[in-house]
DNA sequence: TTTTTAAAAATGAATGTTCATTCATTTTTA
DNA sequence: TAAAAATGAATGAACATTCATTTTTAAAAA
């Protein structure tokens, strides 16, 4: 490859960078300033017109991206959820031992917290409150499949508990979210030991419990 | 007891009912007509003129009773809590052994949760919201103090892990509203053994786990 | 017991503000 | 230079809160 189309393909690179960029950067925005001002003040106590302007557009312009404020959560929830479960199976395969799959998951889900705090907060504020549609919200949900597919190879090999889902995930998942909430309202610090000694528990709970013989 | 003493007793019970009940009512009205509405529109979504209707007084009304909007959800928030721990401890007495009071309370929390489940889900929705002032807030968590005794109990007799009160309560007590919720929205239904799992896994999950020797 | 009366409680229409949404105009793009 | 994108002031609806008026209460007087 010489100078001058590597430069040609660098200019078109750079060139489709901002194409694609142009309306993306507005979204990106217009989806940021949702969810920052969303877990700050909830959703009904935000305007339109905070949101445009946190996102440094006009309020106008909003309803070119979306129909309306419900539409625009609604699609702001179905992207930080597709987003979180996107990052959480990420360094997944199915042909991991379950235990070690789990703990891969699992750490992915805790770090992507930890990391993405708004969103982490934002998605609690969703998953508790009645201002996400629910055909948005059984949308969401799909997307954890891996994780069932995973906790249903270990029942069969005996070594999680026969519980269904919901359970299964109200233990293993759920109470990561309380502590992320926590680690933002209160003092509480989520230190490398803490969380290891929370995925402990986490798989305690699920996992099919050995009697002494 | 002859009948003319019995009776007169019972008309002063009665008078004192309705003279407690006077305003009582009504204030009672008005945080069922908050509690229903707000779980289903959520807060900022619900208009004082539909609270009033809901509670069938008239909108002025409300601030006879409360200072305002805001005023009405942290006295309705503390309410609820107030009900929510003052049941939860009623057959709790801090001689039993950990494990048995443990059961006890985790069965009162599992129970009022599915008997109250409006007050079950408002709580969900308060505790993960932006809507309560942080001075109720912190004045809604105190009320779990004999909780967090017990589980320091527990650890200096060397059978709960060594978690502070935060982890503990996210594993142990936190995945019920996840269940509630979740029998609420979904068709998941929670029955007498899946209640034995659930307290089964939340127990699991914080118990110092014996190693066969 | 019945009537009177002043205080307390309750009412709901009116007020002023806030906000979602629109659209005529301006700016940017290619 | 025409089409596309963006703007932001204007509109009308919704709502929290107020307050002049009405209703209820219960104690005092008849």
């Amino acid at each position: 490859m010489n100078v001058h189309s590597f430069l040609l393909s660098l200019s078109y690179q750079i060139k489709h960078m901002v194409a694609l960029s142009k309306s993306d950067i507005k979204r990106n925005a217009l989806i940021n300033a949702t969810i920052k001002l969303v877990i700050s003040n909830g959703f009904h106590a935000t305007p339109m017109s905070k949101i445009a302007k946190e996102a440094c557009i006009s309020p106008g312009t909003i309803y070119l991206y979306y129909k309306n404020k419900q539409d625009l959560i609604n699609n702001v929830y179905l992207h930080v959820k597709q987003k979180f479960t996107q990052a959480i199976f990420q360094n997944y395969t199915n042909n991991t031992p379950v235990e070690e799959s789990f703990k891969i998951i699992w750490y992915q889900i805790a770090d992507y917290r930890l990391k993405e705090v708004a969103e982490a907060l934002f998605l609690s504020h969703c998953d508790n409150t009645p201002i996400i549609d629910d055909e948005s919200r059984k949308e969401g949900i799909k997307h954890l499949q891996p994780l069932l597919d995973l906790w249903e190879r270990g029942q069969i090999d005996g070594i999680i508990k026969k519980a269904c889902p919901y359970v299964l995930y109200a233990y293993a998942v759920y109470p990561l979210a309380f502590l992320i909430n926590a680690k933002q309202r209160d003092d509480y610090e989520l230190t490398d030991e803490s969380k290891e000694q929370a995925f402990k528990m986490a798989w305690d709970s699920i996992k099919i419990t050995e009697h002494k013989s």
